[in-house]
DNA sequence: GACATTCACTACCGTAGGGTTATATAACCA
DNA sequence: TGGTTATATAACCCTACGGTAGTGAATGTC
């Protein structure tokens, strides 16, 4: 998998409140599907469903106890989504200073910013 | 639009490859749709959905300009998006060692950690 | 006025997400 | 062996995504 289709996976299994509130759940320790899924008000086979997008994503790895799957965290692809919005995050807020200065021109219609040669 | 849409609509911007070259690009200064699509393989319509995706999230505001309508960059949203990330991965990273510290008996089967008063 | 450019909007299509119910599998237990 | 528990899988539905082509509005230019 390529580093893009990495982001890909991570950015969309986080695009979602249960997945997210079920992170949030393992972060307190692993839990297996049954248990994850009873706070939430909604059927065992779609947690299934979320946890195979959070695995793809590689942020939740499956155990085995019995018939059990424990679900833990793997913490690992946060650090290159992060890793990914601050670099950007640092260029654009540095180029947010000279764009703010040019809003004013921008509004104005193109023929107003052709004679102040912007 | 609650907190949870925000994130959700802001991971869901952020999981495609093309919507990240587009803010890429966007961070060395605004650009118009046509100027957007041009690098990419993809008619201007397509480029036009990633931009309502990208603003729906509210990365990308569009300004006004003749028939021009060029977009520019909202960090703001990814603010709360790495809050959320780094939020967690501080819990989830100090749980780790705890984790990995009960790893070898979560391995043993259950009879086995029934002994141990697991 | 006539024309070109930029861009949005509308259908339309195929695929995948997110949910359901029902069923199969696998492991434990009696 | 039979029964229960935990989980996965299949089949199905509806919706939204991601792309296409085509159309039309707004604006600037000749």
């Amino acid at each position: 998998m390529t580093a893009a289709e990495r982001l890909d996976a991570t950015f969309f299994a986080l695009a979602d409140p249960t997945r997210r509130a079920i992170l949030a759940r393992l972060a307190t320790g692993e839990a297996s599907v049954t248990e994850l899924a009873s706070p939430f008000e909604m059927s065992q086979p779609a947690i299934s469903k979320h946890l195979k997008i959070l695995e793809r994503a590689g942020l939740v790895s499956v155990g085995h106890d019995a018939q059990r799957r424990p679900r833990r965290l793997e913490p690992g692809p946060l650090q290159a989504a992060t890793e990914w919005i601050g670099r950007h995050r640092e260029i654009w807020e540095s180029n947010f200073q000279r764009l703010d200065g040019l809003l004013e021109d921008l509004q104005a219609p193109r023929s107003v910013r052709k004679k102040k040669n912007l």
